[in-house]
DNA sequence: GTCAATAGTTTCTTTTTGGATAGTACCTTA
DNA sequence: TAAGGTACTATCCAAAAAGAAACTATTGAC
């Protein structure tokens, strides 16, 4: 497994060596809901119901499922209280906090590309599945 | 459909409004193949079965997809030469080569997440799907 | 006794994705 | 004449992911 993770070793995986830490994090915050999450999460503590509100379209079931998975990768934290009814808190942790300038680099790409495609309009009308962002 | 895209609308994001255009940029460079494959172009120009050859388990209907669905955002060039046999280039267009700050910041991230998880070791035995990485 | 609220779990179905395999077209080389 | 290289395309099938809907547990309020 990769060890040795120098400073910028950017380079080096430019060059075609060293093993893609970009999957990792594509591992980790990929997929339809997370990166949404993530955003719900990145001002403040919210419980279950409020991310569920919050999310249009997404089951109870995406939801917990995603937010153990957020939780195994050790990115947000999750806080019971025994009480009823129930109540559980999710935030994000230390590590979940590193996250975000990867997310407004990713932000800031976005708002590139849609504006770049803007700037083309026989290209921004047949793109593929820029239907699923929606304001 | 999104417009006046602000400078740093980042806090605007992290507020919860204004759409989320970290989602664009996961459906352009999102799945299991396509970080690989700009990986692969980033240095510079390949053919199909260079590509073929470097991306290890891809299928050819994978790589032709991939290339393609990128071509249609725009990310990567597509030249071909009509000669036998044939012969077609692949490499990153102007909107492609600035996803590179996206894919450092990215492999920032994930070389500092397996660094962390590294130090608790207890928690990286068990991570999930971390396997699809490897050198 | 039953309703509401919260945070889920379970089951089933559908959709999406991925892979295996074979075929196409063209020319060159043996 | 047959094989080989290149860059695909087409078809079928299996597996994985996602979604819909119903069910569970708890307890205080009515």
């Amino acid at each position: 497994m990769m060890k040795t993770p120098s400073p910028d070793s950017i380079e080096l995986a430019a060059s075609g060596r060293l093993t893609c830490a970009v999957e990792t994090t594509l591992d980790v915050i990929g997929g339809r809901w997370k990166v949404l999450i993530l955003k719900e999460l990145l001002d403040d503590v919210k419980r279950f119901n409020q991310l569920h509100r919050s999310l249009h379209g997404i089951t109870q079931k995406m939801l917990t499922q995603q937010l153990r998975e957020l939780e195994e990768d050790g990115i947000i934290h999750r806080e019971v209280y025994l009480q009823v009814p129930p109540k559980v808190e999710y935030s994000l942790t230390d590590l979940g906090k590193t996250l975000k300038p990867v997310l407004e680099a990713m932000h800031h790409w976005g708002i590139q590309y849609l504006t770049a495609r803007d700037l083309a309009p026989e290209d921004a009308a047949n793109s593929r599945t820029i239907g699923t962002i929606e304001g």
